[in-house]
DNA sequence: CACGCCTCCTGTGCGC
DNA sequence: TGCGCACAGGAGGCGT
């Protein structure tokens, strides 16, 4: 979404914001007369620079778009561009969040203040990861998802990775082998998810409506009751940390 | 502080 | 066909 929003967003500038009151929203308003100076992300977030030293950060929770020009009834918030075109925030769920802040100050939103390292960037060390795992007491599955760690992993994606290395959802206190693979595992699933521009299991669209290509890839995700892809085990599911995890029973041992 | 459960929202798909 | 229930790419709040 990033890279999509990026060239179209940038060099513009925001003439007006309607957007409909959300408990989730801060400040959207205030987004209204600044030019978009580029967009970037930290994990799962868009930022948005602005001039004047502000930053517009979009969250598309679960079932968030972007689009330009296609608004209905589920349209949250819409930006007026100088050029006419409309950028509208289509929500149906509303767990999407927007919010207008000055460059950096994150105090509003903890999960974007506390995030972990990027997992395709060199910060994301293998050293670090491995001590976080091994201190932990949750489940890995949990430590995945909550976006300290690492950043930009979520449930698609944490059960494509543990299927990758091998490793139990539930499984505590992970050993330097399995942190060393899972390691792996994520920039490699995530590499390739971006290559295929995202997944689409249900309601994830690209700025232009189209679906993204790396559903079909998916080894693990999805797939309970179908046998593994490398030894042929029918895949089951438990839920850790609140969420349904798909994985291999013979493959990943606790 | 860390962990685990519950909550916020609305739509969809299934069994009965 | 209609109803009720379980479940869905997320993260924040709260109790322990």
């Amino acid at each position: 979404m990033r890279r999509q929003l990026d060239p179209e967003l940038t060099g513009h500038r925001i003439v007006a914001v309607h957007a409909t009151p959300q408990r989730r929203f801060i400040a959207v308003e205030r987004a209204a007369g600044h030019q978009v100076l580029g967009v970037g992300r930290r994990g799962k977030f868009l930022v948005c620079t602005l001039n004047d030293h502000f930053e517009l950060i979009v969250h598309l929770g679960m079932t968030g778009s972007l689009r330009f020009d296609h608004t209905d009834t589920y349209a949250r918030a819409q930006f007026l561009l100088d050029d006419g075109r409309t950028l509208i925030f289509r929500d149906v769920r509303r767990f999407g969040r927007l919010a207008v802040v000055p460059a950096g100050r994150y105090d509003a939103i903890p999960a974007l203040a506390n995030m972990g390292p990027e997992p395709l960037s060199d910060q994301f060390a293998v050293a670090a990861f491995a001590a976080e795992l091994a201190r932990s007491s949750a489940p890995v599955k949990a430590l995945l998802l909550g976006q300290r760690a690492v950043a930009g992993v979520g449930n698609i994606y944490a059960d494509e990775a543990l299927w990758r290395a091998g490793v139990h959802p539930g499984a505590r206190h992970l050993g330097p082998r399995r942190a060393q693979r899972l390691h792996g595992a994520i920039r490699d699933v995530l590499g390739e998810a971006i290559e295929h521009d995202g997944t689409t299991f249900r309601d994830y669209q690209g700025l232009s409506g189209a679906s993204g290509g790396n559903a079909p890839f998916l080894s693990a995700y999805g797939r309970r009751g179908l046998p593994c892809l490398s030894c042929s085990t029918l895949l089951r599911t438990l839920v850790v940390a609140g969420r349904t995890s798909t994985y291999c029973p013979r493959c990943q041992r606790r």
